[in-house]
RNA sequence: GUGAGUGUAGCUCAGUUGGCAGAGCACCGGGUUGUGGCCUCGGUGGUCGAGGGUUCAAGUCCCUUCACUCACCCCA
């Protein structure tokens, strides 16, 4: 286990390579991602979610705005262009430049500059409001699928792009719809044979947070000496930071906790949600340590992780953001929402037999049999019947080797033999069993047989 | 950005005190004039990550560098 490491690609023909921290995903991790992508729009659909879809690339303000100045995300995650219209710079060739590493741009037009997204909640909110869906229609439930980029250092479970699936429901303030999200995480671990662990806190509003903040902050100062050095760093810029310090669990755990801080409303709030989580039969524990990385988020905060993932644990987190949509220049109305990491999840997947292959192997025998081979492979398909065509550049042996791993059920076999007397040769392969079938009657036999 | 570990065939890995580059799996073919798997015999495939140094001789020792992996950080 120490010495199991994927080596480096290979250089190819021209010696290209992947990118550090992009993945290509092939046979059963594919299949895996795209079981979890199924399942995610299964749940979408049960709760009445509509999908959409909002580009990749945005403006680099959108993230500047959303995320918070202070945060990772937008400091150091983030891919960024500068964009040049050919127009803009006639004489120069270079019509995108890329920014230079973590480097903030310093241009005045801030439009001018874009990223790729590091997550889905701020390109959603704002085709949102620009949709005027703020002010003519609040109540939304909205889903999205897609990949994000963030340039982080790759670890397990870490990727620079990686396939988030997220729901944002806007116009809903109670606490019925924060557990509504929470289930549907659940609803889409548990037909995938997932088991997690849901962590869930409040992290109080704009009425609460700043006697919470302050109680921090004074904390933290009082013992400056035992914090570690990036706690120390970080407490004046994002006290709640201190909270899920994993250096020193110590002054973590004795920290004070937002919910001793709470206000009527977010108390309540943060109850009806355990109460309505306790109908459901959904087990989770309250985590008081649990915070969110981004600015926005208010009250409800969730987390849930696999242990089997390694450092990189989080499987899905989301939370409640109401007061976004206003700061990004829409109407005031509230949010609440989570995203899923599919490969994440996908990686938890218990292996799965590999899938079957098409019900058919046709294989043409002879330069003079392809032409017959290939419309009958166009007929086969046309009543639904996977169909692999074997070239017939290679021994009948080793097309049946072929047609073998491909996992037909049937390998069809027309050779000029067959030709002349216009039969082919059905042969099952899992029974080795075979006999000969008139052409024009295949197709009913392969359709009866139930194959499909 | 920081730290540690690992780089030998497509994959998983051996390779002794420095002495001709190996196995298993995979792939291709023979054992069948047109019949798969199992078996058997054979074959293709390597700048030993890269560069430099020591040495008669380096996969092996030294230096540099790159890549990957894991962890910190952060997060899905």
């Amino acid at each position: 286990m120490a010495n199991r490491h994927d080596k480096e690609p290979g250089p190819g023909a021209a010696g290209l390579r992947r990118l550090r921290g992009f993945q290509d995903l092939r046979a059963e991790q594919a299949r895996a991602a795209e079981r979890v992508e199924t399942v995610c729009r299964q749940v979408a659909r049960l709760h009445n979610a509509a999908e959409i879809r909002i580009p990749a690339l945005e403006p680099l303000e959108l993230y500047r705005r959303t995320s918070g100045e202070s945060s990772d995300v937008v400091e150091k995650q983030m891919f960024a262009f500068a964009l040049r219209e050919p127009d803009d710079d006639e004489q120069s060739g270079a019509d995108n430049t890329i920014a230079p590493a973590g480097q903030s741009p310093g241009h005045p037009e801030l439009a001018a500059w874009a990223a790729l997204r590091p997550e889905g909640t701020p390109g959603v909110v704002r085709a949102y409001v620009e949709a005027g869906l703020d002010r003519s229609d609040p109540e939304q439930r909205l889903y999205y699928l897609g990949p994000m980029f963030r340039r982080e250092r790759p670890q397990k479970g870490r990727f620079r792009q990686f396939t988030q699936f997220g729901v944002e429901i806007f116009g809903r303030p109670d606490p019925l719809c924060d557990a509504e999200l929470i289930e549907m995480v659940d609803e889409i671990a548990r037909p995938l044979g997932v088991a997690l662990r849901f962590e869930v806190n409040s992290l109080g509003c704009p009425v609460c947070r700043p006697a919470f903040r302050a109680a921090l902050l004074e904390y933290g100062r009082a013992r400056l000496e035992s914090l570690c050095a990036d706690c120390r760093r970080r407490l004046e810029r994002n006290p709640l930071r201190l909270l899920d310090c994993k250096t020193d669990v110590e002054v973590a755990s004795q920290a004070p906790q937002t919910l001793d801080f709470l206000c009527v409303e977010c108390r309540a709030h943060f109850v009806a949600l355990g109460k309505l989580l306790g109908a459901v039969g959904l087990n989770f524990e309250v985590n008081p340590r649990l915070v969110r990385g981004l600015d926005y988020y208010c009250r409800t905060a969730f987390e849930a992780a696999s242990p089997a993932l390694g450092a990189q644990n989080a499987v899905a987190a989301g939370g409640r953001y109401d007061g976004l949509v206003e700061a990004l220049g829409g109407a005031a109305v509230a949010g609440s929402g989570f995203a899923l990491g599919v490969e994440r999840m996908a990686l938890l997947l218990p292996a799965e037999p590999a899938g079957d292959g098409p019900e058919v192997a046709l294989i043409a025998l002879g330069e003079r049999a392809v032409e017959q081979a290939v419309a009958m492979a166009r007929g086969l398909r046309a009543l639904g019947l996977g169909v692999e065509t074997l070239a017939p550049t290679r021994s009948l042996k080793a097309m049946l080797r072929r047609a073998d791993r491909s996992g037909a059920r049937y390998a069809v076999i027309v050779g000029e033999r067959e030709l002349e007397r216009d039969v082919v040769q059905l042969r099952d392969l899992r029974q080795s069993s075979q006999r000969e079938v008139r052409t024009a009657e295949l197709a009913a036999v392969l359709g009866g047989q139930g194959v499909a």
